[in-house]
RNA sequence: GGGCAGGUGGCAGAGUGGUUGAAUGCGCUAGUCUCGAAAACUAGUAUAGGUGCAAGCCUAUCGGGGGUUCGAAUCCCCCUCUGCCCGCCA
């Protein structure tokens, strides 16, 4: 939800800073309606102060044995008249939040601008990526060639977007989880969360994949939602309270199924395991006091580059330009893996700075010592990293030709009970 | 799934139709006292919105929604959450 408040005192700004997503105006509709909200508010509140006096007076005439017919008259011609300022004042009302619930957040400046992805900038790089190897095997033929991975065993119990893994490849994933799971809690001080997969609206709507994301989601027969990442559960952990400031700021972190219907993605990445309905994220989300967003953002880059640095993966780090950055977000940055097969980089982490939109949807807030009035907190998440698309990275970053196995990533070894290399069964 | 009991301010806990946004206690903040502290005393201490230059005034909110009434924390209905009992079940 946006500022109504700092929208009505310059909504020149938020015209320009929507122009850069590609938005016409939107402000003269929003101001139209929300000044006709406030005229029926008025009244209807006038309206409101005139019957509870009237109920007083008909209370203290009557306690004294008079006669209150008159004033009853006049409450029972008040109650006509509010009965339809308040149809009024809702039917403006509602008409406003659909209107503000699916305007985008407001961009950093910062922001490069730009149409779409061809337009995001790349800040820095890590690692030598094999480039130009074609004939680079992917992780489909390499888990196929395993016995590891089993797509159509996968299609014959889910249907398509989905995979059966096992033994090793089972195994490094679950190692790689507990391996970001565990860097994140000992070293970048967030805390683990083991939260509900299924959400209720009310969440959804609080971290903005409702009204307007409703296409992707899964909802279940009695009205509650599987999360499509644990950023839902883990931000809305906050909702509706008013923090303490020393409470600030709180770092989560969570690894959790991804469930997402990739309705508007029919025919992308149908191979393998890149874009599925259903993945493992290992998510981090913060929630911070609003000078302290853009730093709490850097630092929450670095603890995402961390995780690739250790598994010793090529990636690079880019912004994302005003055309392609998600709609909560003010400022995001992606993690790109080297994928040897596509001979390219492609998204394994995406960490955005919402700012307080999702706070002013959830009613998150804290007070500072001594300050009268709360404020909204800041709202960070990111990934830490997909668990899904680091396995494609890790098998075929690692992977030997000579014999078709997978080597083990040393920081992943602990979790691997010794083994090294994963290597087909000998039958 | 069935039944019973509940959901009131930061917490505890009154209140069962008429200045009750809400007693009282605790906590918290400020002041008095004190060399300082404790104790005691005094005052203050919810959230959102509207209106106003401002002081302020007004409206709404006692789990959520709807209803009855001139008037609802108090009465009625639905939902939800918590506790307990029974049933079922990983």
């Amino acid at each position: 939800m946006h500022d109504l408040k700092s929208l009505r005192e310059n909504p020149a700004f938020y015209d320009q800073n929507w122009a850069r997503r590609g938005l016409a105006p939107q402000t003269p509709a929003i101001l139209e309606l929300d000044e006709k909200r406030r005229k029926l508010q008025t009244e209807l509140q006038t309206a409101q102060n005139r019957r509870n006096e009237a109920s007083k007076e008909i209370g203290s005439v009557k306690s004294k044995g008079g006669d209150a017919a008159d004033l009853m008259a006049e409450v029972a011609a008040l109650k006509d008249r509010m009965a339809d300022l308040e149809a009024q004042e809702q039917d403006a009302a509602t008409a406003l939040n659909d209107l503000l619930s699916a305007l985008p957040n407001m961009l950093a400046d910062d922001v490069p601008d730009g149409a779409d992805e061809n337009d995001n900038v790349e800040i820095r790089r890590f690692g030598e990526p094999k480039t130009g190897n074609n004939a680079a095997v992917d992780h489909v033929a390499i888990g196929e060639n395993l016995g590891m991975m089993d797509f159509e065993a996968a299609a014959r119990v889910a249907g398509a977007r989905f995979v059966v893994n096992k033994a090793g490849i089972a195994r490094l994933q679950r190692a790689l989880a507990q391996f970001m799971l565990d860097t994140h809690t000992t070293e970048h001080g967030y805390t683990e969360v083991d939260p509900p997969l299924l959400v209720s609206t009310d969440v959804m709507y609080g971290t903005t994949q409702l009204p307007k994301f409703r296409e992707d989601q899964f909802e279940t027969t009695d009205g509650r939602w599987l999360v499509p990442t644990a950023e839902v559960v883990l931000t809305n952990l906050v909702r509706e309270q008013i923090l303490d400031d020393s409470d600030l700021p709180l770092r989560y972190t969570a690894m959790t199924p991804c469930f997402r219907k990739e309705a508007g993605s029919a025919g992308r990445d149908t191979r393998g395991i890149i874009r599925q309905h259903q993945f493992y994220k290992v998510e981090m989300v913060s929630i911070v006091r609003p000078e302290e967003s853009e730093a709490e953002h850097q630092r929450m880059v670095n603890c995402a580059e961390n995780i690739l640095k250790k598994l010793d993966l090529p990636f690079r780090t880019i912004v994302l330009c005003a055309g392609d950055i998600g709609f909560a977000s003010r400022k995001t940055y992606d993690l790109e893996v080297w994928v040897p097969s596509q001979n390219k980089y492609r998204e394994i982490s995406s960490c955005s700075n919402c700012g307080d939109i999702q706070s002013r949807r959830m009613k998150a807030r804290f007070k500072r010592p001594g300050a009268k009035d709360t404020e909204f907190v800041h709202t960070l998440n990111g990934s830490g990293l997909a668990v899904g698309r680091t396995l494609v990275a890790v098998m075929e970053n690692y992977y030997d030709p000579t014999d078709g196995g997978i080597f083990v990533p040393e920081v992943l070894k602990p979790y691997m009970g010794g083994v090294s290399k994963i290597v087909k069964a000998s039958s």
